[in-house]
DNA sequence: TGATCGGAGACTATTATAGTCTCCGACCTT
DNA sequence: AAGGTCGGAGACTATAATAGTCTCCGATCA
């Protein structure tokens, strides 16, 4: 339960990659293209690219076109969060599908839901938790946040 | 992203409106059936059925047959997880495929994953979330507990 | 003994995900 | 300026997960 998407999954092994070539010892600053990730991690390609140019127009990589193109990362490794990865993919974190209805539309349960609040609450948590990790964190660093509990918070009915 | 299922949603519902009836002011211990708790939340019944009685295989609910019959928690709210709820409706926690593979299973990428380690220590966070959180706490309740995240504890490659 | 309850399994429908195919335009190289 | 190499974009199919339905059974209480 609660499973990220291949697509996601694509996202973070690609960036982890191009994070790692770009900063990394051996080739800092290159352009990674499509290919190179998808031979390496067995992604396939069509797929891949897909996931690629939604980062790209979601402005976590920046794209170069023609030959010698590929993708750099658009901003440093640890201003990157999880979340920003995950949406960019996703779309927006919602743990039920009443997360983010508009004004007008309910769901069949909202009149008397009594978990929508306390559920709520717990997305908060998760997104605090996908908020507080970066790129960075994934490549092994260490930052320190703490987060809290919904139910420390107190949830009202 | 990220999302529950249907299915989690109306087990909450229906373990939250048990738990009120049972150990509310009105009716203290009476049974609650099937479909008081269908028609309350506009939840399909059949459905609901089969979410109550895997509740019910789960122990976190008793069932009781015939008329009058119906059902009550197996334990005191604040004894039933939000995990173990979703977990009996879901199945294990894990948000990527390769979270509970087998030995001798691997996923195409694994031979050169670099996210799997990371990932699982998010997923170790929400668990911690989920496990902190009980029934209780969504009716109202206010323990105090402190989850760490995955940064803080440091993300080996 | 029959109406009311849960138990169980097969079944269908719907939607989300995963993956494929094709064509286009940008642009470096020669 | 021409051809190969790259990303951009959209339609398309396949597969799997989810949501929901239908039917029959056995327990049990009045």
């Amino acid at each position: 339960m609660l499973k990220i998407s291949k697509k996601a999954d694509y996202a973070l092994m690609a960036l982890q990659h191009i994070a790692a070539v770009q900063f990394g010892d051996v080739t800092p600053g290159r352009v990674v293209n499509t290919k190179e990730i998808a031979e390496e991690y067995n992604i396939p390609l069509e797929l891949l690219a897909k996931v690629l140019q939604t980062l790209a127009k979601n402005a976590l990589i920046e794209s170069h076109n023609g030959p010698k193109g590929g993708y750099l990362l658009a901003r440093r490794a640890h201003q990157i969060t999880i979340a920003q990865i995950l949406e960019s993919i996703e779309g927006p974190l919602g743990i039920t599908d009443c997360s983010h209805e508009k004004d007008g539309e309910f769901c069949m349960q909202r009149e008397n839901c009594h978990i929508r609040t306390p559920l709520l609450k717990v997305q908060d948590s998760i997104a605090q938790l996908l908020n507080s990790m970066t790129l960075h964190d994934m490549m092994g660093g260490t930052p320190l946040i703490t987060i809290q509990s919904p139910a420390a918070q107190g949830v009202e009915r």
